[in-house]
DNA sequence: CCTACATAATACCTTTTGGTATTATGTTTA
DNA sequence: TAAACATAATACCAAAAGGTATTATGTAGG
């Protein structure tokens, strides 16, 4: 359990691969694709990818010669869970949580 | 704003800070009484203490000789804004929340 | 005031991290 | 099948992180 927290917490530790989450939040994308839109080489893309796979944090699926990046949200629970253990931040934002879905509740 | 976040992803990025501030859950400690709980140095503690406070994800105040450690659980609110900016997960949470807040809603 | 003690500061070592460069491998496609 | 192209693998470097050891400093209390 906290072997699983601990690679996902390092997963997203780093600025470069927060924005590459960001940028497959949009779609799915090659290596190459990723690369294009920062400034550093292809082998360092790579290793952020390596890591944020350990973390679980996207899934890689091998078609052809290509390696398709998939965001996996989901694997992000674990630490979302983790800070709102922390109980008096949770109490706060259970009450905003509410406003929220009442809000929603009206729309539907 | 990214730069507010770095430092509390650091802060959060290692397992024995993050223990330190499961320890500080129960209470206020000074940086002899967190080293107690642990098997390094108090040197080492005073640095993961340095790091957790530039996450501001504790405060110090300095009594006497002694420095107060305390939690500030707010601090982890940009990183949990952070994660929940992940929609199709938010989804997810926003349904489990429901459920908990309609049964405290009961135990009232 | 002076001694004991808690914290601070400094120096130093080892490991990990983030990165580049280069070479190898495998897959299309002409 | 050969050439072009995308990814993999390896070696290597610099900087940062995590840790220990040691020395300094400041504060409480007898």
């Amino acid at each position: 359990m906290e072997a699983e927290l601990q690679v996902t917490f390092r997963a997203l530790s780093d600025p470069t691969r927060r924005a590459i989450l960001m940028h497959l939040h949009q779609g799915d994308m090659t290596i190459g694709e990723v690369t294009d839109k920062f400034d550093i080489t292809r082998a360092a893309i790579k290793k952020h990818l390596t890591i944020l796979e350990q973390g679980n944090v996207i899934s890689v699926q091998v078609r052809g010669r290509e390696r398709i990046n998939h965001l996996e949200p989901m694997a992000l629970q674990p630490v979302s869970q983790w800070i709102n253990s922390f109980s008096t931040f949770w109490d706060e934002r259970l009450s905003n949580l509410q406003t929220v879905i009442e809000r929603n509740e009206k729309n539907k």
